[in-house]
RNA sequence: GCGAUCGUAGCUCAGUUGGUUAGAGCGCCGGUUUGUGGUACCGGAGGUCGGGGGUUCGAGACCCCUCGAUCGCCCCA
């Protein structure tokens, strides 16, 4: 067992049940996606280091401790996407796609972050994405979130709630963040080691907290709200009365705040609810569904201010959530009983696939036990070659179109 | 990166206070039975007990290291 070759820490191998859920996932995202007309594209899985680090802040733990980053033949310092939105950016500028704004497009594929795996994380993982690039409405953030919304209830998964934030306009959340650093600072001394380094590196993320030495000093600390200048108001006004108009509910979490620095206005989770059973399928990962506005994020690129929105999904957190998705059944499977009839089989099953059925041939092993093999599969139908020319057809009665596409026999 | 639990056949697991050739079910392969049949029975392959080192007359069981998974923290999807 040693000597054969182990899978990499943190990777997956996905097979059978599992296999079907994640296939489940993707396949209901391209539905959705399309019902919401936004565009498919395919991104490099690997960028310039420095497309990550400019846009997603140096100082994120993404960036600083995460990335998988390693220098080509040719010197340059590449890096393992992390994510979407950088490289969505980055490819946005580097191909005039300003020419197609507003731009509404949606991609998956693997991911790759250095931590500590567990279930739910691991470090190469799979996400669905959705970016509106270019707009500058609340619409954009309402149709997107809609789409999240219904993207959900498509894939059956309940008591999942949105929780809404707004971080305001650049101003705002510098004005906010500046308050926050004064009120935290006070009381410095009291809070966990972990918030003390916080204050200096990333003030918003002691709001979420888990440990009960922050939280008594989150309760009264300034809110986003006292903040925020009147058209950022006015923004978070038309997206939450948007999201009521399309049936979307949500609640709002005055302390959610997210990771990357680029984020402003709308910020937003999709979490499971407290003693749901979701809650339960998913560990300690929680939020299922993250993103928001990043309206600064193309000029830290070089680009010229572009507003947009977006977010990612975990696929693997999604597959835990959709219950078990049995393999597609089987239509024929053609037990061949004598090999001399083997090019026979082969012929049958070449016309039913044509004609659009499933079908697979049990021809192997014991010949006596050809035919129990096939009945464990479950076709719904069975053709048995047997020596001399003879043959049996049994079926479950369910699906007479398939003993038509072999009525031959 | 920090703390904790766990790691025995392909899968799910059992292995008494450390004691002879490490077991079961399922699955897989072969055979007998049945013969329009998912039955029953017989037999077989498959494990250096995650890996390495140590304690001991003797270790799957104890100790150390290491790898991996899981749980919590951190972070995030």
């Amino acid at each position: 067992m040693s000597k054969t070759p182990q899978a990499i820490r943190g990777t997956q191998d996905i097979f059978g049940p599992d296999a079907e859920a994640f296939a489940f996932v993707v396949e209901t995202f391209e539905r959705v996606r399309k019902l919401y007309r936004f565009r498919r594209v395919e991104m490099p899985v690997f960028e310039k280091t420095e497309v990550f680090s400019r846009a997603i802040g140096e100082t994120t733990d993404v960036v600083s401790k995460e990335m998988y980053s390693f220098e080509d033949r040719g010197g340059d310092s590449l890096t393992l996407r992390p994510e979407f939105t950088a490289g969505i950016a980055r490819a946005y500028l580097s191909n005039g796609w300003q020419q197609h704004a507003p731009l509404k497009i949606a991609t998956h594929g693997p991911l790759f972050r250095y931590e500590r795996p567990q279930k739910g994380r691991y470090r190469q993982f799979h996400q669905i994405d959705a970016e509106i690039i270019g707009a500058a409405e609340p619409q954009a953030d309402v149709e997107l979130l809609a789409m999240a919304d219904q993207l959900l209830k498509e894939l059956g998964i309940e008591g999942v709630t949105l929780h809404l934030n707004t971080l305001g306009d650049g101003d705002s959340r510098e004005a906010w963040r500046a308050a926050l650093v004064e009120h935290f600072r006070a009381v410095k001394d009291e809070l966990s080691a972990d918030s003390q380094e916080r204050l200096e590196k990333n003030p918003l993320r002691i709001l979420d907290s888990k440990d009960r030495r922050d939280q008594r000093f989150v309760a009264d600390a300034p809110k986003i709200d006292q903040f925020l200048s009147d058209d950022a108001r006015a923004f978070f006004d038309a997206v939450t009365s948007g999201l009521d108009a399309a049936g979307v509910k949500w609640t709002r979490a005055t302390s959610l705040v997210r990771g990357l620095d680029y984020y402003r206005h709308t910020a937003f989770e999709f979490i499971p609810d407290e003693v749901s059973e979701a809650a339960g399928k998913l560990g300690s990962q929680s939020t299922i569904l993250g993103g928001g506005r990043y309206d600064g994020l193309m000029e830290s690129l070089g680009g010229s201010p572009t507003p947009a929105v977006g977010w990612a999904a975990g696929i693997e957190r999604l597959a835990m959530l959709v219950g078990e998705k049995g393999e597609p059944e089987c239509d024929l499977i053609v037990v061949v009983e004598d090999d001399e009839r083997i090019s026979e089989a082969i012929g049958v099953l070449k016309d039913i696939r044509a004609a659009g059925f499933t079908g697979e041939m049990v021809s192997g092993g014991s010949r006596k036990k050809r035919y129990d093999k096939a009945v464990k599969r479950s076709p719904k139908v069975i053709l048995s070659l047997q020596p001399e020319g003879g043959h049996s057809v049994s079926h479950d009665n369910s699906d007479e179109s398939v003993l038509k596409a072999i009525r031959q026999y």
